[in-house]
DNA sequence: CTGTTAGCGCGTTCAA
DNA sequence: TTGAACGCGCTAACAG
């Protein structure tokens, strides 16, 4: 019927099916207020006292009425900052992740930031993409804990780009804010304990190591640590390459007959799993392989403190999740208000949580 | 062409400490390609049999010169839509949650959208917050996983404002569309199994089912199987307040009578929980109050089957979480894209994964 | 104290 | 086939 273009009216209160009756805008505040759009955004930003209270009272009104909401975008838009923060996970499924997040939810709350959640689920160029789009919305800096991100990917986020804080994980040529557990100290830690508790046959389990700092850190950390050690306790290191199902089968053998061989030696035997989905296929399988009273033929001990390790009963490494969620923020919005662009680090300490598996 | 306003060239190479090289916008690749913005939109929205081969070529490359990155805020603001699709979930800390993100995320993928993550750690006014945010962000869609929503606060949401689709529990007096688990046959499976092992007493417990649909449902379906069974099996619903300390400890309390009296009957105990936070708090008590044997002890089984079932030995019921995290995405889309106003409901079977605990 | 004007980055007519 | 002009919803100078 209509010549023209977009002066449809036809989002009268037809009834239930309304066509979407378009959000009020500014401009429609500011009519029903009997005034101009500058005093709405006036009061919106806060501006208080430059308002006569009859006027502030208007848009009061007119804003509860028309049930008014700001457009973030368009507010973005203009200012140039929109207080979205990107946060890239690797994999949701680790409870670790979670932790982390809550630190950053309450973080961003706190300093009035909308954490845009990424999750890769592991795939690497699941990562690419999010990290592309992230740029693409304009956030105003990115957390990352990734697996496979290479300084390529960051390169207009390191020096001229976005700011961004890395987790967990350092990426290789990359000096961006990293924040984490001091993995050096958290191995020690389970190491020290183990040893002390008599074992001397204690096999390290992490995944591939190559590419994630923090892997290869508490790798090395375990060697060291057996190292400095005078007794005559052995250590070793097996890899574990979760996603390839056959390779998991072909590692968990070779752990079998290590522990056995062990075992026939008269040693004591300990696994000191890397990470909780480490840990969780190593019970999993020693359960399998041992029946229900796994625990009392080989010790298990693990960085991370998963919900099940309780009812497991194995001993584990907590990390201060949260605080280091809260922190990456913090390093964040720092770099976002322009401050320090020198790289900072800031490393967690581990507390060791002792439960039943390493008292045998 | 200096006699403009915006005409700064400061953004050279002026080495690392370059103050934010503002990223390039639409115009700069216009100046750059030596042509107006109007087709670089196009070649943007592919509209590419319009452009002669020539100037697309040239369009390309000042894109990959400049790095540019359509900005979709801007877009959105001018379209109307920016794809993204809010997403308010209630616990991450629940495997359950997590699951149905990796479905969400994966028909997102699919359809073009991108999740907005909204995690209200379980509490009721984050909640409402994140629902306002979520509005303001102007998000094309909502799907919602909440405990304490109310029909007022989505009352923009039902009838003419955002479209929105239920996780798992509904919304009294709101008619959006609803995707979950098949709660009434999923408990059936799940007691009938019970029944069949021989189990004449069983214990359904729950968190308290007043305020979400799937609870209710759950105890509802429970009191209604244990009813239409012939045998003499005993039926009783225990509640369960994970985040109050003190109930819970009662509650566990009263519960260990239960046991230890049907024990002295000589009856045969099980326990059923409704969901996995619930499992996991049975199982740790049950450990520390029977021991590492405490399967032998009383059965345990749950809906939802979260990565330490397999570790307990717990019988569970498997949701189908990717697929239901999957179809609300659907829903939500063929919503947006202005489909079926009547309200729909999606109800997923669940499989029984029997373990060892339900064997003895 | 208040309104007017000019864009933010982009898509979309409408002419050329 | 191409480009100029206008406006999305909002904020930020400038006047009044």
């Amino acid at each position: 019927m209509a010549a023209g273009d977009a002066d449809r009216d036809d989002h009268a209160e037809t009834g239930a099916a309304a066509t979407a009756p378009r959000r009020a805008t500014i401009s429609d505040v500011a009519r029903e207020a009997g005034t101009g759009k500058t005093s709405i955004s006036r009061y919106l930003n806060g501006e208080l006292g430059v308002l006569s209270p009859d006027l502030r009272a208007r848009i009061e009104a007119a804003i509860e009425r028309l049930d008014y909401r700001p457009n973030q975008m368009a507010r973005g838009l203009k200012r140039g900052r929109n207080r979205l923060l990107g946060l890239l996970i690797a994999d949701l499924a680790n409870p670790y992740s979670v932790e982390i997040l809550q630190g950053v939810e309450e973080a961003c709350h706190a300093l009035g930031y909308m954490p845009l959640i990424c999750h890769a689920a592991n795939e690497i160029d699941m990562e690419r993409r999010y990290l592309q789009l992230l740029t693409t919305y304009r956030v105003e800096g990115v957390i990352v804990n990734a697996l496979g991100v290479r300084e390529s990917m960051l390169k207009p986020v390191g020096s001229g780009g976005i700011p961004a804080v890395l987790i967990d994980r350092t990426v290789d040529g990359l000096d961006a804010d990293m924040v984490g557990l001091d993995n050096a100290a958290a191995v020690r830690l389970g190491t020290e304990h183990l040893l002390a508790r008599g074992y001397d046959d204690i096999v390290f389990v992490v995944q591939p190591f190559e590419q994630v700092s923090s892997r290869r850190e508490r790798e090395a950390a375990f060697r060291e640590s057996m190292q400095t050690t005078k007794g005559a306790a052995r250590g070793l290191t097996h890899v574990l390459e979760l996603h390839d199902e056959v390779a998991v089968q072909a590692a968990l053998a070779a752990l079998d007959t290590h522990v056995a061989h062990a075992h026939a030696r008269g040693a004591r035997c300990a696994l000191f799993a890397a990470n909780a989905p480490v840990a969780l296929r190593l019970a999993l399988h020693l359960k399998a392989a041992l029946g229900a009273q796994w625990q009392q033929r080989v010790a298990l001990a693990a960085i991370d403190d998963p919900e099940w390790a309780e009812l497991a009963g194995i001993t584990t490494i907590r990390q201060p999740t949260r605080d280091i969620g809260y922190r990456a923020v913090e390093f964040l919005h720092e770099r976002i208000e322009g401050a320090a662009p020198k790289a900072r680090a800031a490393a967690f300490e581990g507390e060791l949580v002792v439960r039943a598996s390493t008292l045998g």
